[in-house]
DNA sequence: TTTTCCACATCAATCGTTTGAGCAAAGCTT
DNA sequence: AAGCTTTGCTCAAACGATTGATGTGGAAAA
């Protein structure tokens, strides 16, 4: 079955190409009358005008590219969901590409995305990444720019990511109205930006409450680092704990891990809380209360932004974030 | 930052426009100092074709398109990195859809692709989805269409899925060879194909072995029933029962709960397995002993077989599986 | 010298849609 | 009735790349 052109309508009206091309776009030059019969007769071929002439013509492409590092962990998925639907309804199309977090993947994308036109792109960097020249020769082909999540801070190029600093001192600031006051928080890798943003959220909650914050109750955990033993060791040194914070999914998997091991029992013996996209906490047992940044509300945030931008409308600072909100479940 | 075009490597280089063309594509009739001096302004041009225009001659889009009810839950995510690899190896473009579940918006979709002019589609139909016209529709229209996991059955259209009784009957099996004999299988719902499936492949273990299969070991889920009280009720009045096989994630995280709020202990009270795509298993204490069907491997698989299609390649039958494995974790 | 052949390039049509410009016929004004 | 506007349409160029047909100049062959 082949595919019905503007000719084949013209053809079978009698009119003109472009008079098929004007009733079908309800010109007011075309008579009521004749656009009726076109439209009857468009529909009756099934006829959709081909995006590939149309795009040559009005050169744009209406395709938003997405570039992950990768998709089948947290959160990510749910960044993809978000941005598919405002996508979507916008009338965009939506290519999705992975970087599996490699700069020179990465570039290879950036390169595909030039080559096809793309109207605009949608980045979370990949953890190699420390320029972000390639965005920039990006930006000048004329295609916008915005990333996601994991960003490195630049004046050009806007990028989203969700409050890290209130997200941390909500969490805490709940164990604290929850009566504890020996907590241990544990973070990721202090080289990234997000981990010093949560560790502030963390400390500013014991000044703002007037709790002293005793040197051994922030836990830095990096790459290759044990954290099950030294977090044993911790909360077996220093039985006046009650409660342990997570910055990360992985870091409470780990957590959780320990106090299971140690057979302690949740919440009774040990609170725990956790920043979270919102999976893990449902797994376990029993539920874990948690801040969740929900990754739908990030992506479809980027998008609407990449929209605005898109539309002329002019959009205040490079830097944009989205709040997070606390879900509780038991484990505190 | 224009894009450059042929006519503008033309301009440069005193060639027309056809000249320049050929002479970029290697062909013959060009002499080879013009071609390189061609090539050479062609990069300094920075210069890609505008793929529009070559798609629009070439008839095709380059475009693949999956379509799944969701991505935010087990499984589609990895399905999607699968897909998204070979896609892009074959030099495609992926386009991502969601059907939200949601038959009427599967519908649009599907006639979202036939007005794409997509060259393929990878589907994983909505639990709405009971018949395939619109599938059929879009195979007319000249596009491939391949069905991914969630299907329905039908000779013309290809489908890919697990080899779900293979997958139950490797799971039993391993706690069989474990020493245990009092076994209970958790089902979803068994208005599903993939549970008679998987129930059958649990079953035909203990005919194999010659193990009498008791007539309440099998506990089959519908949608709001309360697996939780029905199981604990089960493990406590037969405490000869040691092992649970569940045929879910979801059903897994259930189970486990029940088996932490009776206070029993994985593995020494009863052993626990599950069929799963990997992700829950790590997260719970111990880790879950289960059979992984990889999402990134059926992605693959599904892709692979559509790009055999869209070469002309024959294939057989319209069904086809790919295999499971056994991961160890500790929960037996 | 004329014919033939080849290497190298150009011409022009094509894909399907959009859009400014042009044009005939009908309707309106004075 | 002559001049003007309006209505309703067609023409043709343009978007950028591809490709079959065609042309040209020179060298070799006859």
């Amino acid at each position: 079955m082949r595919r019905s052109t503007l000719k084949d309508i013209a053809k079978l009206t009698g009119l003109s190409i472009s008079g098929v091309s004007r009733a079908l776009k309800d010109h007011p030059d075309i008579a009521l009358e004749t656009k009726e019969k076109v439209k009857e007769v468009a529909n009756a071929l099934n006829y959709h005008p081909n995006p590939n002439a149309q795009f040559l013509h009005s050169k744009q492409s209406k395709i938003i590219a997405v570039i992950l590092p990768e998709v089948n962990t947290f959160f990510f998925p749910e960044v993809l969901q978000g941005i598919s639907s405002v996508v979507e309804r916008h009338g965009y199309f939506l290519i999705f590409l992975q970087s599996d977090n490699r700069f020179s993947r990465e570039k290879e994308l950036i390169d595909y995305c030039i080559q096809m036109f793309v109207d605009g792109v949608l980045i979370s960097v990949s953890s190699e990444t420390t320029d972000l020249e390639h965005l920039l020769k990006l930006q000048e082909m004329g295609t916008s720019v915005i990333q996601i999540d994991r960003v490195l801070s630049n004046d050009l190029i806007p990028y989203l990511t969700i409050d890290d600093a209130a997200a941390s001192y909500k969490a805490v600031e709940y164990l604290i109205k929850k009566g504890h006051k020996h907590i241990i928080g544990i973070f990721d890798d202090d080289r990234l930006g997000m981990t010093n943003l949560r560790a502030t959220g963390f400390k500013n909650v014991f000044d703002q409450h007037q709790i002293p914050l005793e040197n051994d109750s922030i836990l830095v955990v990096r790459e290759g680092d044990d954290v099950e033993e030294v977090l044993a060791k911790r909360l077996d040194e220093n039985p006046s704990i009650t409660a342990l914070f997570t910055m990360s999914d992985k870091l409470l998997v780990r957590a959780y891990h320990v106090i299971q091991r140690l057979n302690l029992k949740v919440p009774d013996d040990v609170a725990l809380i956790s920043i979270s996209d919102g999976k893990a906490p449902h797994y376990l047992f029993p539920g874990i209360t948690h801040i969740r940044h929900s990754g739908e509300e990030v992506g479809s945030a980027a998008a609407t932004l990449l929209f605005k931008i898109l539309s002329g409308e002019a959009i205040d600072g490079p830097f944009h974030e989205v709040e997070t909100t606390l879900v509780e479940l038991g484990s505190v």
